[in-house]
DNA sequence: AGGCGCGTTAC
RNA sequence: GUUGUAACGCGCCU
């Protein structure tokens, strides 16, 4: 048998020369690329969530892989509807999911991955959601280099995961993977439904959030205008080599330079001052056209260099397409045209600006914010995350984290700060968490306070120390260090978080590679012998939501696996079928 | 080098 | 009990 990453370096090549694939159903029959499926899924939290069964990953064996490899074999596999759920999203609305048994979970990853490995060398540089090797800051660090931008089109698709029109989503696949059955597999997918307080609905449209194959569905489906975008959009609306320079500001250079021929340097320095007022080019040309795109899942920017008339048009162009290729309902309201010079377009939680003239002089003496974009964290996301420390108008303690002991406490709160100014680390105005930090320093020594019945200054003075910060320096911080013997203690940290952002960086594009290899966890289960009691029949695996959860009760005696999964901090243990179900019972008999 | 666990974010 | 795909960061363990 093939192996998985042959099979699927195979299908790559095809992708990177797009060339139709054949036979693709057939690929469906080797187990490696369960293995492989099992492996990427086993450690998501869902895992553990049943669908409209009682199945979950618990209990995975070689067995059940074979088992779904004869049914497909004999083209009678079942898609089991998605058990539906709500979720709600930050901005109050909610989201619905759609959760599928664990069986298909496994074959939708498995599909995924041929998916993967024939689409991705296809698919647009300017795409970012859901990708390997691809996230929103790639997606960010693409939008910092349209200098000269005048307009931004911020796009919005009306439900987009929902309103996926099946019949061109499969005429889209149908193009290049030439093979009907896996076309079939793929169409009654679609059509599973989902059950919604145990009645059954249809699915009319759209890839059920929630699916592992949804996110590529998605990608593939919204590739297509990638493809018109960058093949027709942008080379209709691209004019000129350059733009035409500014007059005015060529007067000045003149002046300058023959200010200087006569030794007058003051006022040739003022020109100079004067000179960075105004734009070296002429904004207005209208022989000069520049249209740029990005784009995350539903999510698109443009940044047009033209004037509001072309932008309007471009709107109402990409609105046509989306609706009479695609049969996408691009929202007309919330499709926003924005000046960049003036106002702050949205993209990914950022706000997305150009820079006015004269603002800012690089150390070398040049104007370094001539039209540059400017990225930008909005007040609101600092003022929103403030309130969650704070009530009635003050830093307030933590009632849910008074039960902590000191240590986690203090992990917590740097966790979350780091965790934020991670994600906004390309801002300008990163300085701006400099307020948060405050309030949560506050909140923190408020709630090691209340727990101790102490006050803030006393805690303060308890762990105050100093560390050295990300950028270097030398910063007071607070600290809890816990000692252990015959170990170096552990040290929980608040402070030492440099607020530096990340100058833009040139985007290295890491090359894709197909995911293979064996994992431990394949290992094991493929050595086929009872970690317990050594047997060598009907070996599964069982699973656990999270190590945490073993030491919950305060058991008596631990029970054998529980010892053993705890000491090697594994959330599955490989075991036969009746140490399994022994396990299950509570029945430590056989198994301590 | 790989597994596990915490946090943030996007959609 | 809240799913999926991703990205990033930190830490621990063997």
């Amino acid at each position: 048998m093939r192996t998985a990453k042959t099979i699927l370096t195979v299908i790559q090549e095809r992708g990177k020369q797009k060339k139709p694939i054949e036979r693709v159903y057939k690929l469906l029959f080797n187990r490696e690329l369960y293995l492989n499926a099992y492996a990427k899924l086993y450690p998501n939290n869902g895992a553990m969530t049943k669908g409209v069964t009682d199945e979950t990953v618990d209990g995975m064996s070689i067995q059940k892989i074979d088992r779904m490899i004869e049914i497909l074999r004999e083209e009678k596999y079942q898609w089991k509807p998605a058990r539906r759920e709500y979720i709600k999203k930050k901005n109050g609305k909610k989201r619905p999911l759609g959760i599928p048994v664990w069986g298909d979970k496994v074959l939708q990853e498995v599909m995924r991955q041929i998916l993967e490995a024939y689409y991705e060398p296809q698919f647009s540089e300017h795409s970012h959601g859901f990708r390997p090797n691809r996230g929103c800051h790639t997606a960010l660090q693409e939008i910092q280099v349209w200098k000269g931008t005048r307009w931004f089109i911020e796009g919005d698709i009306s439900q987009y995961f929902d309103t996926i029109d099946h019949k061109i989503l499969l005429e889209i696949l149908a193009r290049n993977i030439h093979d009907g059955r896996f076309i079939r597999l793929v169409s009654n997918m679609l059509e599973a439904g989902y059950l919604e307080e145990w009645k059954f609905n249809q699915t009319i449209s759209g890839v059920p959030q929630g699916g592992v194959i949804s996110p590529i569905l998605a990608n593939i489906f919204l590739n297509e205008f990638d493809n018109w975008i960058e093949e027709v959009l942008i080379p209709k609306y691209t004019k000129g080599k350059r733009q035409k320079s500014n007059p005015e500001y060529n007067k000045l250079t003149a002046e300058i330079q023959k200010l200087r021929k006569e030794g007058d340097a003051k006022t040739a320095h003022q020109f100079v001052v004067e000179r960075r007022k105004i734009p070296s080019v002429n904004t207005q040309d209208e022989n000069y056209r520049r249209l740029r795109y990005v784009r995350y899942a539903d999510d698109f920017l443009l940044g047009f260099t033209g004037s509001k008339a072309d932008a309007e048009e471009i709107k109402a162009e990409i609105g046509r397409f989306l609706k009479e290729k695609l049969n996408l309902i691009m929202s007309e309201e919330k499709t926003l045209i924005t000046n960049a010079g003036s106002q702050a377009a949205k993209f990914l939680g950022y706000e997305i600006k150009a820079q006015r003239v004269n603002d800012y002089i690089d150390p070398k003496g040049r104007r370094g914010a001539n039209g540059a974009i400017a990225l930008l964290v909005p007040a609101k996301v600092i003022e929103e995350k403030c309130k969650k420390y704070m009530k009635r108008g003050k830093a307030t303690h933590r009632n849910n984290l008074l039960q902590d002991d000191d240590f986690s406490i203090v992990q917590t709160y740097q966790q979350e700060y780091r965790g934020l100014v991670q994600y906004y680390i390309l801002a300008q105005n990163l300085s701006w968490f400099s307020k948060l930090y405050w309030y949560m320093e506050t909140s923190l020594l408020k709630t090691l306070a209340c727990k101790h019945r102490s006050s803030i200054n006393k805690q303060k003075a308890k762990y105050k120390t100093t560390t050295t910060s990300t950028s270097g320096k030398t910063v007071p911080c607070l600290q809890v260090v816990v000692e252990r013997p015959n170990k170096k203690p552990l040290v929980a940290t608040w402070g030492g978080i440099s607020l530096v952002h990340k100058r833009k960086a040139v985007i290295e594009d890491i090359p894709y590679k197909v995911y293979g290899g064996r994992t431990e966890l394949v290992k094991r289960l493929l050595a086929e012998k009872c970690e317990l009691c050594g047997s060598t029949e009907n070996i599964e695996v069982h699973h656990i939501r999270k190590l945490a959860d073993l030491k919950k009760k305060g058991q008596a005696e631990v029970p054998k696996w529980v010892q053993i999964m705890s000491a090697r901090k594994r959330k599955t243990l490989v075991v036969c079928r009746e140490c399994h179900v022994a396990i299950h019972n509570g029945n430590i008999t056989k198994s301590s």
